[in-house]
DNA sequence: GCAAAAGTGTTGTCTCTACACCCATGT
DNA sequence: ACATGGGTGTAGAGACAACACTTTTGC
């Protein structure tokens, strides 16, 4: 207990999911690894958004801190999704140059804890350190450094659970949003089509989804009513849910 | 690589659930701290099963291994739910003295990834190298060793919601079971009371619960029909759910 | 014959799906 | 005036909740 040390074995990576009310996106960091003497660049390719926990740190908290280093936002929705540690999981060639290049022994055994975060693309002023940190649309995402690509492809998993069973998709938009705001980010996580009238008439069962007296501003169309999520009213109508499947 | 080695900071604990037609139970081991030179009992209390995983090992295959080792059983239902490692999480008395009776350092930071997993507890015959092992009612089940209370719980709350949407009750009965012990199975888990014939609808309605030709035997009333599971079947017939709640 | 659990139908209410047209705004 | 998305209702089908009696076996 010196003083704030990282911890060699455990890690965090964070999967920050972002929508931009057309496609969801992840934030990925450029990680390029130049050649020590000659200054030319051996690889480029992506990674997720991770760390190593700090001693006296809690998973959550790595969490926390990484996003809030990202982005400065606190208070942001985190889940932590699984944990990875399959014994090839840092083993391509990249990834261990990778590792030898900055310091680290390319043949320790780290656990990384997976957390996804949900947050609104437009939240986010990207400035971070120098470092090249940029929105990338899942749907095109091929492959990560690491095992991140299938840390990835878990979380989404774990999202579009979330999404089906939890009232978790305003955490992807602005305080306020429109219906079609709303219903286009179902379509887009779940990835399936949905029809508008069916789902306003769901939405207006969800007592907790509050219509206000405010309209959507500058655009070209008819301006749609806002609404925002009551966690206050939720918490004391969500109902016993017994809607099981055997 | 020398041989097999544990790695110091991974751990994996099993939450090993069991069924036995009237309650949910889960298998805990008996802890025990004798005196080093009196031989006298410093305390005793109940774990989880669990273990540090292996250099070279995978989690799945460290929460099998625990299991075999426990059960003599393999191709159990396991299931990753969790990761646990908050800093306090070793460090009530009890554990720090066992970890410095067991040679080890009560300081050190370990991280524990949770599994359950489901079978019936007829299925196993418990006799393990003099450890202590029994079955334990869950809803009796009060506190235990270091954090595992607490997984315990979170191992609850990951299966309870597992059974509303994915089809493994079965993994909790013999391969051929009656419809009145799938439904108890599903009121005990869930903590609700079913209608036993609006519950024999929807068995009805799921393809793959298969009625056989066999039946009950050997008890003091009318004998029930037998089924059994098709994963077969469900795999085939599993529609596109798209039964979201907003 | 009695105790114990198995097995079986109906009705009203709610939710789901499918489907087409007019409305308000910015340019 | 026109392009763009906002907003609305109905009807048929399937699922849900509530509810009580007869049947088959072991003892």
């Amino acid at each position: 207990m010196v003083k704030a040390q990282l911890n060699n074995s455990i890690s965090v990576d964070c999967v920050i999911f972002g929508f931009d009310f057309e496609k969801l996106n992840v934030l990925l960091v450029d990680r390029v690894l130049k050649d020590e003497k000659t200054g030319k660049e051996l690889f480029s390719d992506l990674t997720l958004t991770g760390n190593h926990i700090f001693e006296h740190e809690s998973l959550e908290d790595a969490a926390a801190r990484i996003l809030f280093d990202l982005t400065g936002l606190e208070n942001i929705y985190l889940k932590q999704f699984g944990a990875f540690c399959d014994t090839d999981r840092l083993k391509r060639p990249n990834d261990q140059a990778w590792l030898r290049a900055s310091g680290r022994d390319p043949d320790s055994r780290i656990i990384s804890v997976g957390y996804y975060s949900l947050l609104a693309t437009e939240k986010v002023t990207l400035k971070w350190k120098g470092r090249n940190v940029k929105w990338y649309p899942v749907s095109e995402v091929t492959d990560l450094a690491f095992d991140h690509y299938h840390i990835l492809q878990s979380a989404l998993r774990a999202l579009r659970r979330e999404l089906l069973y939890e009232p978790i998709g305003f955490e992807l938009l602005p305080e306020k949003f429109t219906l079609s705001q709303l219903q286009k980010l179902y379509e887009v996580v779940l990835g399936v089509e949905l029809d508008k009238r069916n789902f306003r008439k769901k939405i207006a069962r969800m007592k907790y989804l509050i219509p206000l007296d405010e309209k959507q501003k500058g655009v070209a169309h008819k301006p749609a009513r806002l609404y925002m999520f009551s966690r206050e009213v939720y918490e004391k109508t969500r109902k016993e849910v017994l809607d099981f499947n055997i």
